[in-house]
DNA sequence: AAACAGGCCTAAA
DNA sequence: TTTAGGCCTGTT
């Protein structure tokens, strides 16, 4: 089995990065680790040290994990520049060690159109049965795995086929959404190069989409940070911390991990 | 049993 | 421009 070798010292803790609302495909292991499917084929990641072992990568994986986990930015001296205030530097603190992951673009937006009105262990269900429907097996240390089925593979469904999968009246939306992208309607690859206006624009054009699951979307894969998810965690901590008026502008580039921080630490701290 | 869950859409002020 | 109710489904 090859193993993906990355190091850092910066910022880096598995079970905030994948704890922190951003992906819903990763399982913790019971040593600490890891084990998921990403970028098309299961893996499984640990951290001992600086480094961070990955497994059941193929040749070449090595830049495209760096670009998963984001290792080529800066998030320690990135978490100072959140700091606006008393607040936002216990929630960055009790958050450090939190990525923002670079994900597949298509997977994200289903996914999330998924997660509207669904507490997070049915979107974790019916994201794992929708891929093990239609999506392609691969395997890990003897044990199966399936891939995040791709827009062309769920364009030519009908709301019949994926009622097994029990995603009730999100159905249509993933199908419209899956149409969309594979007919090149709607080009994520190109939303990622355009701005937070552009990108929320077309997302919010689709049925099922809205201002929430547009800014996830956004933030999670088209790596554009301005984007500022507001969710019923976000609410109270908006209500809580800053009751007369709030604006995610002030953090400019950086609002969307600064919504990271607020995120897991509203919701680690009930 | 009835309410609710990491929204969105439509209809009505 | 803001607000209420309905929506699939599973869980409590």
């Amino acid at each position: 089995m090859e193993e993906v070798e990355l190091v850092t010292s910066d910022d880096f803790d598995l079970k905030k990065i994948f704890g922190c609302g951003q992906c819903f495909r990763w399982k913790e292991d019971p040593d600490g680790g890891y084990t998921g499917v990403a970028l098309g084929r299961a893996a499984r990641v640990r951290r001992v040290g600086e480094r961070i072992l990955i497994t059941g990568t193929g040749d070449g994986a090595q830049s495209l994990w760096r670009g998963y986990f984001d290792l080529d930015r800066d998030y320690r001296s990135l978490r100072e520049k959140v700091c606006v205030d008393e607040y936002m530097r216990a929630a960055s603190d009790f958050g450090a060690g939190i990525r923002i992951l670079n994900q597949d673009r298509w997977e994200t937006l289903c996914s999330f159109i998924i997660s509207q009105c669904n507490n997070i262990p049915r979107i974790k269900k019916i994201v794992e049965s929708l891929c093990r429907a239609f999506g392609d097996e691969t395997e890990l240390e003897g044990r199966e795995y399936f891939t995040f089925p791709g827009a062309s593979r769920l364009a030519p469904l009908s709301e019949g086929d994926l009622a097994p999968v029990r995603c009730g009246y999100r159905a249509q939306y993933i199908l419209s959404a899956a149409r969309a992208v594979d007919s090149g309607a709607l080009d994520l690859e190109a939303l990622s190069k355009t701005d937070l206006v552009t990108a929320k624009r077309a997302l919010m054009a689709l049925p099922g989409i809205g201002e929430k699951v547009a800014n996830c979307v956004i933030l999670f894969s088209l790596r554009i940070g301005a984007a500022f998810p507001v969710d019923v965690w976000m609410r109270k901590a908006i209500a809580q911390h800053y009751p007369q008026s709030f604006d995610p502008a002030v953090f400019g580039e950086n609002a969307g991990l600064a919504q990271q921080y607020m995120f897991y630490y509203q919701r680690e701290n009930p």
